[in-house]
Order: structure tokens, then C-alpha cells, then sequence
DNA sequence: GAATTTTATGAGACATATGTCAATTAAGCG
DNA sequence: CGCTTAATTGACATATGTCTCATAAAATTC
């Protein structure tokens, strides 16, 4: 078990089947980010969690089920780090640079994650409406206080979570250096209509370095009961 | 055969291995478009084409020799008409709104070409340096001419070029409407810093409604001599 | 520590994919 | 037309994957 294999990290003290759900869901994880979701198979996560192909059925029905248990849970909590990571901070441009920078440190921090990430917002369109939940507010915050000039609506949202999103990518392959995440914040708060000076200010100043790690917290106990 | 079948169009007066492959090559574009390029299987594409499993590997290893045999030639395509349709243009802010939103219109005229070029610039990252070629020259005119306040480099340019893909991605997804080209060129002109007036009059202004379509112009006769 | 319940196993039935090749069919040509 | 070459075919060997199920192992209970 490496320091990455979260979901069975916080599964240490619970019952053996959720033990073993967790290990498949950690395999998962690595295998997803490793092969991407489609060429992924179910014989390649049974092999990387170190149980037999049958052991995956018992705790699901198949690779699509899977999928979106880890998708879910790593979305929410991801979403739950940021949102801890921004008590506070009350100002439309700070909070809105802060998040893209935080996702990308957070992702950036496990890769592995972040590849999930990445992917299962990709796929499932409810998951990308989740994580970027807090930004529309932060948004028309922004409107309301006068720093942002463009209207807020779907297409502007989209356009801005692909430009996270990409950098996000980009990180994630090497082709973006530590600083992308301020980089991109700085060219979204050009695109939202704050000025340059401030931008580049509110965009490279220094986050206070708060633990950004997933601290994924027991909730549940053993919930194996089949059907 | 389809109108969309383009390949088979240029083919028609050519050798029946030419016209074969043609097949093969337009089938191809259209499974991947539909399964994505992981899923697509080489049965699939036989299917389409309506020839038998065997043919295919007269023309072609393997899938991904098909798939760079497409995308390439696709890309190509795009980047010519896209210059053709620039022959004039010599503002820089006209030349990068204008790129952005004909490229939209293309793709989203021949909708399975567009998905093509989106998940082939996704995987082959030189074929995006060949569709985004252009793209860096215009920047670096924007900034000579002091309409651009943001400073050209790799960063900005994949920023740039995701802004515009993920909006390929809308719009063939039906998630964005035909506006979308005019508005994400808005953005980008707000990001790249220039003034929001300008930005919307450029972004929205009408565009002379050149004929895009992909005519694939007969270069090469049969080729088809094995090894 | 024996009985009972939970959990894990891996062989196997079935499906689908890849790439090869000997055989067949079609095309081109004198 | 008959001959030669080009093009196509589909069965086959091989591989990999999915999902089920009877059985084995482990854990729990009494």
C-alpha cells in the first residue's frame, strides 16, 4: 500500500469487505489514471488490488460502477478541500484565482487523483456541475461587487473550467510548470475583465501553504449488505 | 455513401484500391467520431465500409496507422481552409477572432470531421502545433502592433487553443449554440487584453459566408503499391 | 472448537478483438 | 476470350475480456 491508496487508507479500521472495496477502488484509481477509463479492464484493477477477477463482483456490477463510486467520491472531496481552503477569503477576485490555484495544487499534490479527476469530469457532466458549483456564486459575487464586466452564464462557466481543466492536464503531463496555476488564473481574470495590474498581483501573490492533502474522513460502516 | 464521406468523394475517380481505401478511411472518421478513438475496433470500421475484416490490413497495420492516416490528412485539410479563408485579413484582431470562429463553423459543417480533428488533436500533440501553427504568428503581429498586452508564450498559446476546442467540444455536443464561435473569440480578445468594445465588435461582426466545406482535392494517384 | 455466516477464489462459458493466409473473385489486357 | 495480376474474402489461430457459480477459505458466533 503506497501513501496514495487513500480510499483503503481510510478503510483500515473498518470490516474486512469494506477493506477489500477499498483496495479494488484505490486499484481502480491508479489503473484509470494509469490506462485512461476505456482501455481499462476489470482483470487489470482485480490484478493491481491483489484479488481474484471474481472478488470484483461481489462489490460491483462492472467497470462503469466502479467508475463512478471513485469519480463521486474523489469530485467530493475534492470539493470539500477547496471549499476548506477558502474560509475567509471574502474578496470575488482572490476567491476566484484561489480556486483554480488550490484545484491545481490539490491535483497536482496526487496525480493520481487529479488523472481521475480529470477524466470522471470529462465523462460525467452532473460531476463537472459539482466541482465548479461554488464558482458560478463566486462569479456573480464578482459582478455584484463591480470587478467583473462580463455577463456569467453556462457558456462563460464552461469556458472557464476548460482553462483550468487543460491546465490541469497540461500539469499533470509535465507540459506546465509550478507556476501554471497562477499563469491560468491571471489569464481568467484578464478574460473576466479585471485589470492587468490587479490580476497579476492577486494572481501571484503567496497562498498560505495549508495542508492541501484528501484527507478522506470514515463515514460509513460496513454497508456490504448485497442488494 | 453519404455526403460526409469525403474521402470516397475525392476517391471516385481513382483505382478501385484507391477508392477501397478511401472507404476504409471515411469509415474510420466516422466510427471514431461515434465511439471515440480507444473504443473504435477495426471490425467496427470493416463494417462500416462494408468490406470484409482481411481488407483492411491490405491497406492499413493497424488502427492507429488508420487513425494518423485520417487525422493528418484532416488536419491538413482544416489548416488550408482556414488560411484560404483568411487571404486579406490583416488586423490582428480580426485574424485571431476570425480563425477562432471559422474554425467552429468548419468543424461544426462537417460535425464527424470536427469530432475527428477534436480527439486527434487530443492525442497527437504535433498535429495540434500544425492546426494552432498559424495561431502564434497572429499573436506575436497583435503584439507588435500594440493591440496585445499579454506576453506570447506556450502558456497562452495551449490556453488559447483549449479555449477554442472546448467549445468544438460544445458545440458538436449540441451544449453550445451557433453564437458559440463569437463568444469564446470575445473571451480570448478580453484575455489577451484587448478592450472590451473592441473585443465585442470584432467577435461579432458578420463574416463573409465563404463556402466551408473540406474539398479535398485529388493530389496523388494510386498509391497503393504494398511496402 | 464446532457450526454458521461472510468473503474470496478461479475455472469455465461466452463474447469479441486482432492479424494471417490460402482460396476465391474481379479487373485489366493482348 | 483466356491469361495474368490485383483485390477481396472469411475461416482460423490466438488473445483478451466479461461475468457466473460451485467450492474453498476465513471470520464470527455460540
Amino acid at each position: 500500500m503506497t501513501p496514495q491508496d487513500l480510499f483503503t487508507r481510510e478503510a483500515r479500521n473498518l470490516g474486512k469487505s469494506a477493506r477489500t472495496k477499498a483496495r479494488l477502488m484505490d486499484a481502480a484509481v491508479s489503473v484509470f489514471a494509469r490506462d485512461g477509463f476505456e482501455a481499462a479492464s476489470v482483470n487489470e484493477i482485480t490484478r493491481a488490488a491483489e484479488v481474484a477477477n471474481g472478488t470484483f463482483y461481489v462489490y460491483f456490477k462492472d467497470k462503469d460502477e466502479i467508475a463512478t463510486a471513485v469519480a463521486y467520491r474523489i469530485a467530493h472531496d475534492v470539493v470539500q478541500q477547496l471549499d476548506g481552503a477558502m474560509v475567509g477569503v471574502s474578496d470575488a477576485v482572490e476567491r476566484v484565482s484561489c480556486a483554480t490555484r488550490r484545484l491545481l495544487d490539490l491535483a497536482t499534490s496526487t496525480p493520481q487523483w487529479g488523472q481521475a479527476l480529470f477524466r470522471a469530469v470529462w465523462i460525467y457532466n452532473d460531476l463537472r456541475d459539482s466541482v465548479v458549483s461554488y464558482l458560478r456564486a463566486d462569479l456573480e459575487r464578482g459582478v455584484a461587487q463591480g470587478v467583473f464586466t462580463v455577463e456569467i452564464d453556462d457558456f462563460l462557466i464552461s469556458t472557464f473550467s476548460a482553462m483550468t481543466m487543460s491546465t490541469l492536464f497540461r500539469r499533470l503531463n509535465g507540459e506546465a510548470g509550478p507556476d501554471a496555476g497562477s499563469r491560468v488564473a491571471q489569464l481568467q481574470l484578464h478574460m473576466l475583465g479585471v485589470a492587468p495590474d490587479v490580476a497579476k498581483r492577486v494572481a501571484f501573490q503567496a497562498l498560505d501553504p495549508i495542508t492541501l492533502t484528501m484527507p478522506v474522513i470514515p463515514r460509513e460502516m460496513d454497508r456490504s449488505k448485497k442488494n
